[in-house]
DNA sequence: TTAGTGACTGTAG
DNA sequence: GCTACAGCCACTA
């Protein structure tokens, strides 16, 4: 796991994102050692729509909790219902208890 | 090869 | 509390 991209890493660390959870486009970039690089992984994020493989990219939001790239979903509240199916209460495209259900990678996978 | 752009974040005023 | 600006890296034209 050393030969992977910036790209790679990133869906690396949101395969691992547990359901019902969710986390930040900083904290990914944090763990993956770029923090300034968070625009990076929503773009990267935004690749995953041609992937073969499934990537749970809506549990993927900004450090407000809000869902930013739900526009880049197939529709507009695609990004919210995948949520609320997993138990993830919205409100105007907010995350309701964000700070309660935030998945850090850098706490929940620390590699020292 | 260069320039532009993007699902963001932290700092400063 | 909100607004503005700079930084970061990879991809596309």
């Amino acid at each position: 796991m050393t030969e992977l991209n910036f790209f790679e890493k990133v869906y690396e660390v949101v395969r691992l994102i547990p359901e019902g959870r969710v986390t930040t486009y900083g904290a990914i970039a944090r763990f993956i050692g770029s923090p300034q690089s968070a625009r990076m992984v929503g773009w990267a994020l935004n690749s995953t729509k041609q992937l073969p493989e499934w990537i749970p990219a809506h549990r993927v939001v900004n450090r407000n909790g809000l869902l930013t790239g739900k526009l880049h979903f197939q529709n507009n509240n695609t990004m919210r219902e995948m949520l609320e199916s997993e138990g993830i209460d919205t409100l105007n495209d907010k995350i309701l208890n964000f700070n309660n259900i935030l998945w850090d990678p850098n706490q929940e996978l620390n590699l020292d």
